[in-house]
RNA sequence: GGGGAGGUUCCCGAGUGGUCAAAGGGGGCAGACUGUAAAUCUGCUGGCGAAGCCUUCAGAGGUUCAAAUCCUCUCCUCCCCA
């Protein structure tokens, strides 16, 4: 797929690639004036996008504009992968005011080690150049402090939402969140960027960029916008903090059993944003699913297959299909449990303290709650009074099931 | 520099002397149902082998038989005026 450098697709082609699953190129005139030059004169362009150093672990929802700059790789083009950290040292300008803790240049290295791991199931790496923003920003003076903060006005930084929102409110706007979307403006022009993406949350930063190149001479970068990810619970933007994300790590059963669980009502979007899978077979999905032909529980696994696929291949993500048919579908046992090695006490083991032992409660209470709601089973079979004593030998092996997805296989061993 | 508001259990947020392990919502967990870990409904949600006890309402002292609630000091956040 990728193409060698130099040998680029035709014009049309390449923007019909790139538009796809976009939410706003600004603008497209400029872009197709861009890529026809790069065409002519078999020079590749040079997209950017930020990352903030403190959050090294990637989601799906980033590789929603991975897979763009991927797009990109293909098509023959460079990548930047500028890593924030002069930016991320100081603060976040959209955080609710949190002052973010100073980075060591060892945690700043550490981190990208962190992401190099991960964004290379998505991006190429012999197109792919990772910066740090540090290396020309840390060393700026006030005097190019002043020049920076010359080349934007007060009244074009309150035109951004969450700043003209703060003002009207006379809530506290500091100015070094002015200096916010300057700094990253800077960056294109030490980048020389032609292109910049982001979330459409980044829409105001990446246009103060085109700003901030025209200020220094330089042709303003076309900016990208790409859709946030809705997270697992339907309606918050998927984010690590809000724990309803899909970690490009996830092992594949997680990674599919995650999937499995989005609401049905997002299943549509995924697809758009996250497979390759071609317009006329999502308009036929959908019309399936508005029209009730076939099991939406199918369209999903799909989804859900296409994806885990895209990170650990076909025969992963077959097993990690399998095995969640197996467990809730037919509510049977995992292909791997959890073992867990328990020393017996005695010829009994009291089922509150069995569950805390085996890792799958933080406490007596948490245990005998699950207990008593009948959320615990062992060998099959439901045990629903706290006060229950469990017979146990040496050598005797129990699988331990809370709720629906939690097993372990108890080993007793002499004590 | 002056004036004012406030810091509550994972989060938001009620609570102004006992009836407070603390309303309500969110989140989380469990159950029922099902087509899945969807949706919906129900229950639980500080710790302790537990009708009792212990720790918790920014921190430290104090008043009181009794303090999240009153007093003193400290730390922190926010707002208004200058």
């Amino acid at each position: 797929m990728t193409n060698e450098p130099g040998h680029m697709p035709p014009l049309n082609e390449q923007m019909d690639l790139i538009r796809r699953g976009t939410a706003e190129i600004i603008s497209e005139e400029e872009l197709e004036q861009k890529v026809a030059r790069s065409i002519r004169e078999k020079k590749p362009l040079t997209v950017k996008e930020g990352f903030d150093p403190t959050a090294p672990d990637i989601h799906i929802g980033h590789t929603v504009s991975l897979r763009k700059m991927r797009h990109f790789q293909d098509l023959g083009h460079d990548v930047v992968f500028l890593i924030g950290d002069f930016t991320g040292m100081i603060g976040d300008p959209t955080g609710k005011s949190e002052t973010r803790k100073r980075l060591s240049r060892e945690e700043v290295e550490q981190n990208a080690k962190t992401y190099e791991e991960q964004i290379f199931k998505i991006l190429d790496r012999d197109r792919t150049t990772i910066d740090f923003n540090s290396r020309w920003l840390s060393s700026m003076t006030l005097a190019s402090v002043a020049k920076l903060a010359a080349a934007s006005t007060v009244a074009r930084m309150l035109e951004r939402d969450d700043f003209a929102g703060r003002f009207r409110e006379k809530r506290p706007i500091s100015i070094l969140e002015f200096l916010y979307p300057l700094m990253q403006g800077y960056d294109s022009v030490a980048l020389e960027a032609d292109i910049e993406l982001g979330g459409t949350d980044q829409k105001f930063n990446l246009l103060v960029g085109r700003d901030i190149q025209r200020a220094y001479g330089q042709e303003p970068q076309v900016v990208i916008t790409l859709p946030l990810l809705v997270g697992l619970d339907g309606t918050e933007k998927m984010s690590k903090s809000l724990g309803n994300y899909v970690g490009v790590t996830d092992p594949p059963n997680e990674m599919f059993g995650k999937l499995m669980s989005i609401a049905d009502s997002l299943m549509m979007n995924y697809f758009e944003i996250l497979t390759d899978v071609p317009g006329k077979q999502l308009d036929r999905i959908r019309r399936d699913l508005e029209e009730g032909a076939g099991n939406p529980r199918e369209v999903k696994a799909r989804l859900a297959r296409i994806i885990t696929a895209q990170y650990y291949g076909e025969e992963a993500t077959e097993l990690a299909s399998d095995e969640f048919d197996r467990v809730f579908r037919d509510r049977g046992l995992p292909e791997d449990m959890e073992q867990v090695a328990l020393e017996t006490e005695g010829e009994t083991i009291w089922i509150v303290k069995l569950v805390v032992r085996a890792g799958l409660a933080k406490s007596n209470g948490e245990a005998r709650r699950l207990v008593e709601q009948g959320g615990v089973s062992l060998d099959g079979e439901r045990v629903d009074d706290a006060q229950a004593e469990i017979s146990v030998r040496p050598g005797l092996s129990l699988v331990l099931r809370v709720g629906k997805r939690r097993f372990r296989n108890v080993q007793f061993v002499g004590g």
